[in-house]
DNA sequence: TTGTACGCGTTATCAC
DNA sequence: GTGATAACGCGTACAA
């Protein structure tokens, strides 16, 4: 790996000039500028980007955590892949690291990507909890947005949506078209999202003088197989049912796949909803409905705002965000094409 | 952000000191070990990445390049989760970076990485041409692996598996099953993947002396979407059918999707089989069937190397592998429950 | 066991 | 326009 300096003598220059050339800043004459290029070229000269970034205290790139738990779901590749799409117009690199699966690996991640010098840090987090990131915020410099979360202290550095909102919709749906008894399968009770749409559903029927059965209520993990258990489980309960909210895509597709194997036609005998609206979801229906998590949108307006404040020269923890917290309402995005519902068994 | 300079002051001992205790390389007496430790804690330091690995010039760190176009599907999940799986237990970081979307930003995405001082770089590539690649890694010193290309040069630096056999399996898998008229969606045909699982097709056929009907080859890019269009085309075309081979699971639950619309019912008019396996694919059975892809397998074995030789302190791209190309068989996953097939239209 | 001093490859601030 | 030279924060012989 050759060096700015035997690129420099290469050219009959100083270190000094090629830096300049490299950076475009200060005057160098065309004559010299040519030759620093060829010098680069001949030596095959490729910055070091630590040394660049150590001297500069900055790195043109921002670090995003998350969750190695979250990797499986689609839910994760909308984060990225709306991440790096943002980003890449932008000409900044965007960095993942892994968040692992506690708070304190979190942290870690976290700290990593700044002591990389990233000039800002995106967490979508899992463990960690509000006031450990606001703590977090708190002792550093570098300016950290937090995902999905409402922080309680720095406002400003956090955007989420209105998780218990959309489920209170998707349940309100139901109820609209006629269905009492519905079941709601959770997601993994740690996550404050899971939470969150669970409180969206029991809000919906309280509004509806529906009475909440615990025995309709089962916990699931996110995952395909744990819906699949989850309808195992309802259907040992023996309570009627003719609609399920699952608080995801993969639990409502395990799900369904588990009504199916008990010869329970959906959507004709019990109808199925579920969250994230995943890339395969719009082609399962009329199966399956999906509520339309805005993660992209999140995601992206944090992008956005960032990259502003960053070409803006302003960037600080104390001033990303002029307006507080994002909310934004969620959207029914599937058909509902069932109405009639039945009793079980 | 405070240096060592001043925990070594706080501590009363030099930099030199604090360095020695934090890398348990030398020797330092409990003693002064108590108190740096202490003056680390007060002043709540960190030290600084860029400059360690400046002075080092290593990382701890493994980097991966994905192209973000890969990022919404399934099959990006997979490379990501099982590189992070793996790497975690070793206490060194993953990074991942955007390949985009051309050869040009590929070897960017490399040569950021290299610039970062990466101590391998995996690239799952998608753009950058073996010939490319091959002559990436004669420039740089550093080791970089390539999943899912074979390698004309550098044999030792690539890992992929048999795309071609795994799709000759499926395909044969139906022949044998009594199906002749079997129709085949290709992936997008800048892929060598998608090139491979087309060939696969046509030599299990041509095995079998079925003539090969270019009618009932369609285009597809990966997509779920474009899956639905396959059929479409298809059902155009009006040829008979009586089984679906998808170069991927998204492009067979689209398949179906259409399928489904059009009142064909699978499997019980017209078989699918997709591939790679994805999450979901197990829970949309017996619709669906799906030969699982070796990625995560591939991805394993190759941090597996790349570990035990960083760990072993003879790493150099002269020796990254003692064998050469490891190829695997894919495996078919899903139960075929449909033995009749029927006359479409 | 500990401290000194230099090197890592840049950027940036001066003079010239 | 250009060239020394001091940072940047840390590792590491070598000396003490």
């Amino acid at each position: 790996m050759s060096t700015m300096l035997e690129v420099a003598k290469k050219a009959g220059v100083s270190k000094a000039t090629v830096s300049r050339v490299l950076s475009g800043k200060g005057y160098v004459s065309d004559a010299t500028k040519e030759q620093v290029y060829k010098a680069i070229e001949e030596a095959g000269y490729r910055p070091n980007l630590l040394a660049r970034n150590l001297a500069s205290n900055k790195s043109e790139c921002i670090g995003l955590v998350v969750t190695n738990t979250l990797y499986n779901g689609s839910y994760f590749s909308e984060i990225l892949s709306q991440a790096a799409k943002k980003l890449e117009d932008n000409g900044r690199q965007l960095i993942l690291v892994d968040g692992k699966h506690s708070a304190q690996e979190e942290r870690e991640a976290i700290q990593f990507l700044l002591d990389l010098r990233c000039d800002a840090v995106i967490i979508y987090p899992r463990f960690l909890s509000i006031d450990e990131m606001d703590e977090i915020i708190d002792q550093y410099k570098q300016p950290i947005m937090v995902v999905n979360r409402k922080l309680r202290k720095h406002q400003s550095h956090c955007i989420c949506c209105d998780h218990k909102g959309s489920s209170y919709l998707a349940t309100k749906h139901l109820i609209e078209r006629g269905h009492r008894d519905i079941a709601f399968i959770t997601g993994s009770m740690d996550s404050p999202t899971a939470i969150e749409r669970l409180a969206g559903y029991k809000e919906a029927l309280n509004q509806y003088d529906i009475g909440i059965n615990d025995n309709l209520i089962v916990q699931g993990k996110w995952t395909p197989g744990s819906g699949v258990s989850a309808v195992e489980s309802l259907y040992q309960r023996q309570d009627k049912i003719s609609a399920i909210v699952a608080s995801n895509d993969e639990m409502a597709i395990g799900a369904m796949k588990k009504l199916n194997d008990l010869g329970i036609s959906v959507p004709g005998e019990i109808s199925i909803i579920g969250f994230d609206n995943i890339p395969t979801a719009p082609y399962l229906s009329p199966a399956l409905s999906s509520v339309k998590d805005p993660v992209s949108e999140m995601i992206s307006e944090v992008i956005n705002r960032l990259i502003s404040m960053l070409d803006g020269g302003y960037l600080s923890k104390e001033n990303i965000f002029t307006s507080d917290l994002l909310v934004r309402n969620s959207v029914i995005d599937g058909p509902y094409k069932s109405k009639k519902w039945v009793d079980k068994h």
